[in-house]
DNA sequence: CTGTTAGCGCCTTCAC
DNA sequence: GTGAAGGCGCTAACAG
């Protein structure tokens, strides 16, 4: 391996003058820069990050905290991420905690070890407060993406889940639809608490009764929606639903696998609308009715926020960001013939 | 922050005795570990492990280098690298090339200076071998994906292009086209090769006449296709195709982008196949007619070949595993109706 | 503008 | 079974 000191024996200068040669110092005369400079990449010498982390404590790894790198959303929020980190010259650390609280622990547990500098992080739900508590302890900069978490101050970039349930509810509804069930994911989380609540009021300002036969909990992940169909299906005429809302992507298809299992076809004898998309690209082979979030933004931003927060460019008060959604309306909604 | 110092002093023990707590030395008594160990919980240390790189050479983190994780071919193998990696504690570092040879060198500079214990990498193309060098020279393990480079010798998990190409060209040929286009990625790379040297025999051994007028050449990213397709759909009747097999998943969508603009639909006008599934769950919403890899496995086996590697467990041969596609015929390429 | 000294947190080596 | 000394590669702080 090569080090300063090779390089300043063979420059015949001092180990300091290298060091101030790879940090751009300006302290140093134009022609013993170049005479460094020459060894440097005659050697091939790469500063040795170790070494430099353990005296600066800065490691310019950042950590990606996501539930699943295979859910689109997560996918764009990664690339977006990526995008912006390295503009900065940092890189990014990859986890997936599947919704589950041990992993995310086992995973912080990681990075605070590793010393990334600081935490972009999808919590798995308000019991994720434990796992944050450690990052703060610590003083590790971290933003949240996507989920709140009550108790936490923080940088935030969230969707508006309010609106976009909204929306979505209100299109079926002008569809003709009046049972419109819910297949939400866990109230732990924020995201469905926002939904959940905008589906119950959205209804009742259009004078639709809520019935509460029609709202159900699943993972946001991938669990089978089986059961929940069945009931939702088995329900008697005048209560069983024409449009089902799915708080997500993953429900939504696991919504629609089940439903083909006992014979239903969306959206001929179910329509069905879901937060987020399907497709890493969007519009190519249009099925879901969706309200599709600018995930690219959601990464972007986020890291841009860290950054500027582990680099002390930040205000003081922490910022929140609410990104809209976009309402994409295509054939899992289409009007019931009558 | 809490070091082996501050560990020692309350134990009542030398840091060193802390040190070989924490590495699970044998040579202890059972009660100073245990001693020691309350400490440790206690003040809640996490060693360091700039420091411990430093001294051992090893970051337990390893370099995923593909070329864009919005791809859900590498979406799918991105998810096995993590799953493998955690199971042996390590980490991933995530970084997209676009397929652009620069970003590479960016990257390889990078991960160097960060002393990844080892890389797992889709080559942007032979031209990476410059890159790779770099790894060969400073002795950082590191497993090929996907990709084959002439002159680089590693462990390596690859596609069956051949057979894949073979079977989707087949797969037409029955479906009564004789008039078949390529769209293939650069030659620069070795599966676009494959799949150009199997669209060629396979035609031949049907006795199907190869025309070049119907071969073309794109990136395997993200650029649009709308030139390619405008010559194609030019051309006069005779010679004009009637399916295409695009090289992978993004050229057929961009393929099927340019076609709709002109006009033509999938697959009444034109049929399309390609490789690679264009969904992270396959099978939701059966469109594509495609040569589906196993890309899961390809990241996951992918990470075990370099982490043997890395723990000197591997075998001295590099092993080279070429992994089988699955053919899947849907809508894309529906028969022609006479 | 350049060099010297000391130390970041940990572990290897060698004593005891 | 435990501890002391020294050094991994680099840079902050100071000296010249």
């Amino acid at each position: 391996m090569v080090t300063i000191y090779d390089i300043a024996k063979r420059a015949n200068v001092s180990p300091m003058t290298v060091s101030r040669v790879i940090n751009n110092s300006k302290q140093i005369s134009e022609s013993t820069r170049q005479k460094v400079q020459a060894v440097i990449e005659e050697l091939g010498y790469i500063p040795n990050s170790a070494a430099r982390s353990l005296i600066s404590k800065k490691t310019k790894i950042l950590s990606l905290l996501i539930t699943d790198i295979t859910n689109p959303f997560f996918t764009r929020v990664a690339r977006g991420a990526e995008d912006k980190a390295k503009q900065f010259g940092y890189q990014i650390l990859l986890s997936n905690t599947d919704e589950d609280f041990k992993k995310e622990e086992d995973y912080i547990d990681m990075l605070l070890s590793t010393n990334v500098d600081g935490v972009l992080l999808a919590p798995t739900g308000d019991q994720s407060k434990k796992n944050i508590k450690k990052l703060i302890k610590r003083d590790i900069p971290f933003v949240l993406l996507d989920r709140e978490i009550e108790g936490i101050e923080s940088d935030i970039v969230l969707g508006d889940s309010y609106e976009g349930t909204r929306k979505l509810i209100e299109h079926l509804i002008q569809q003709g639809h009046k049972k419109i069930a819910l297949i939400n994911g866990p109230l732990s989380v924020s995201t469905a608490r926002e939904r959940h609540k905008s589906y119950i009021e959205t209804l009742k300002l259009s004078n639709l009764k809520v019935n509460h036969d029609l709202i159900s909990e699943i993972g946001y992940n991938k669990d089978d929606a089986d059961t929940i169909i069945k009931n939702l299906i088995s329900l008697p005429k005048f209560e069983r639903p024409t449009a089902i809302f799915a708080a997500n992507n993953f429900i939504a298809v696991n919504a629609i696998k089940a439903l083909r299992k006992f014979g239903y076809e969306v959206p001929k004898d179910m329509s069905i609308v879901c937060f987020e998309d399907f497709e890493p690209i969007t519009g190519f082979n249009p099925f879901l009715t969706a309200a599709i979030q600018p995930a690219y933004s959601f990464g972007y931003t986020g890291i841009q926020f860290l950054i500027e927060r582990i680099e002390g460019k930040a205000p003081k008060e922490y910022r929140k960001i609410v990104l809209s959604p976009e309402i994409v309306i295509r054939e899992s909604s289409r009007l019931i013939k009558k």
